[in-house]
DNA sequence: GGCCTAATTCTAGAATTATCGAAATAACAT
DNA sequence: ATGTTATTTCGATAATTCTAGAATTAGGCC
């Protein structure tokens, strides 16, 4: 099992590109079945071999899945991955240590108390 | 002001990288008032100056912030901005998707609620 | 002034990423 | 088999990022 720290990293990585940003959005909104490739390229404009690699780059990180469908390729968001991903970076930033783990939730860290 | 899709992709990019993102944790579990450079440069055992350059990047899209104290430079965690990540990415990625369930009925997001 | 420590900026090479047209593949219909 | 549509993979180039040693700035102290 890769390290939690790397496996986050990648994924992040995914997202840190306002394409790719839109794009899973663009999926994210979709139907749950998967949106086509061929849809997400017409509604956002982008040449298709460039959609493509930035969907490989997404496939590869885990937050999406692909479904071949006739000639069609549907896109689907890994809601799971997404969900470890917020939960990941929520602890990391406001508990202090997701991977070390103990730390109850004794310490609140600036982000959650009143404000 | 920039679009918030562009500034979330810079900000989701400068956590895209396992030095980087290990650099913030190190800076969210220290104490509140900033992490020295130096601390984090004997702790990480990284060059200072690609420790610097990778603070430079977090401190660019507003992940944390910095403060001179004497001749050391104290960086300390934006919990603001990380928690509003943490938002976006959350809406983006669950509740504008929301696989299986409606949306509306404000769901906590992990962040604060107890579980 | 000179000296020390802390940290950044300069510089540069290697590695990676982004982009996109052209060619290739996959599935299906005729 | 041929054609058509949907999408990927190839190939090539431009741009960016990563890394780290060397030089530099900033502050404090004698």
């Amino acid at each position: 099992m890769r390290r939690l720290v790397e496996q986050a990293a990648e994924q992040l990585k995914a997202l840190g590109h306002p394409v790719r940003l839109t794009i899973l959005r663009s999926v994210v909104q979709g139907p749950v079945a998967g949106t086509p490739a061929g849809e997400l390229q017409a509604r956002l404009e982008i040449p298709a071999s460039t959609l493509s690699h930035h969907l490989a780059s997404l496939a590869e990180a885990g937050l999406v899945s692909v479904a071949r469908e006739g000639t069609t390729l549907r896109y689907r968001a890994e809601f799971g991955a997404l969900r470890a991903l917020t939960e990941y970076l929520w602890e990391d930033c406001c508990s202090g240590g997701a991977e070390s783990k103990p730390r109850k939730k004794a310490k609140p860290s600036p982000c959650c108390s009143g404000d």
